[in-house]
DNA sequence: CGCGCGGTTGATAACGGTCAAGACCCGTGG
DNA sequence: CCACGGGTCTTGACCGTTATCAACCGCGCG
């Protein structure tokens, strides 16, 4: 089914293993190491002083991380927890155009003009390593791994947005439900937090941005989901319990 | 694998024709060089021969110039003419997420896993330089402001997207195609081929794809700019008749 | 307990999709 | 040069999906 093989590649960053090591870096014990851009990098390079550009931290939700308009002195790695990303206009309206989690690359936005266009915020307590974008530069000059690293890591947030557009421009309200649902929990896959039941830590309204619809159709979309059985929805909990059938939804009608 | 300068063809079939290599680098007498990659690159490095990985060849309306699963093995930056880059699904359903034109780099979606995942093809007779991704990432090595300028447009091609996004998320029909028009236009202005009647490259069936909606509702779109009297439309050529009101659509309602 | 907030459900209207027909454009060939 | 034909684009009538407005539910909290 293509639908679903779309979302499966989109997601294939193969994911390696790495042994843990013991050092002040903090990349070196870090546990998330694997969803992490260093994920490919040889472990012993980054206990190299001159890698020390990896700096730990924790948030609280709510937090902001960046804001629109900072200058882009840092990347950030999420470690642990669920962030949003949004685009804020004028009039006190909020568009979301990502949700973080573990594993992923934030403030890639600003590298463009040495600014961040977005917001982002903490969606839950969590942990992020902040990657000083200078040091960056430098790490990049001494190890080519990292740039090539770097520019997949660019070019997969690229396709995840394509991902995004091909979804809103061409799904009904349900489908682009159903899409956010199976990407989400594929995601989560990948950080071996599968399970039948996810939890979502954004809020209807923020799902409702990010889908493109108003908050009563989101509403009305998972019931739909319900009454047809493809789901359990209580309140963030959502439970899979017709993954095929949910699926099937995504073919393109015949 | 390439290591010679010579641009490979080693595309899958016939793909486009690349003439015979010169012994003169094509960027040091380009004229499109101000809208490229090499924009803030000293002219003088590109002439070191390690420099000379690009390799510029015309294209014919509807050539293909990637396909989804070919090796990521160059990007392509648009010269002269106009491209379209789309998403083919199984049931001859296409879904278009860019149009290039002059200054644009495409092929930026294989760097994550080494295959392209879309289809690029000429919407008109043009001229493209092939980049040679191997050979760019030695004149990474060698010039970190290679590596910048490439982070750059890798995030301002990220950035472009999330405006695709807000829109297609946000905007009515109008307003979708007002503000692909006036976007349009803007690109065209920054390539100094600003004038009030511009000429669109791509069909409606293109258009519509890309903005994510009906054919139908797209030409009811059109009219509906016309008798507002904020452009004026025959076939692909749109005049710009009153540019403040067509703007003044994207404003959130009062 | 009552209030506020997030979420759901219902009735209605508007927007956009669908189906069908007609107009226009443009290349081809008589 | 015009007539023809096929594809592209537009227009119209109708219908379905989604937005809008409004009421209601359930829960946490002062």
């Amino acid at each position: 089914m293509h639908t679903s093989l779309n979302i499966d590649r989109a997601h294939q960053g193969a994911r390696i293993n790495i042994p843990t090591y013991h050092s002040s870096n903090p990349c070196v014990s870090c546990l998330s190491k694997a969803y992490c851009l260093h994920k490919s990098i040889d472990i012993n390079k980054l206990i190299n002083p001159a890698n020390h550009y990896v700096q730990k931290f924790k948030i609280k939700k709510g937090d902001p991380i960046f804001h629109n308009g900072d200058d882009h002195k840092h990347l950030y790695n999420v470690r642990d927890g669920y962030v949003k990303i949004e685009h804020s206009q004028p009039i006190g309206q909020h568009h979301i155009n990502q949700f973080g989690m573990a594993g992923d690359l934030l403030g890639l936005d600003g590298w463009a003009d040495g600014k961040h266009r977005y917001d982002a915020y903490a969606l839950s307590d969590g942990e992020l390593c902040s990657i000083n974008v200078k040091q960056l530069h430098t790490a990049m000059k001494l190890d080519p791994a990292v740039t090539m690293i770097i520019e997949q890591l660019m070019s997969y947030a690229l396709n995840c947005t394509q991902d995004h557009i091909f979804s809103l421009s061409t799904h009904s309200a349900e489908q682009k439900l159903a899409y956010f649902l199976i990407e989400y929990r594929n995601r989560l896959d990948h950080l071996d937090l599968r399970n039948t039941t996810i939890r979502l830590p954004m809020s209807r309204e923020e799902l409702r941005s990010y889908l493109g619809m108003t908050l009563e159709t989101l509403s009305r979309s998972f019931t739909f989901l319900e009454n047809k059985g493809y789901i359990a929805v209580k309140n963030k909990e959502v439970s899979f319990t017709d993954l095929d059938q949910l699926e099937a939804l995504l073919e393109p009608s015949d």
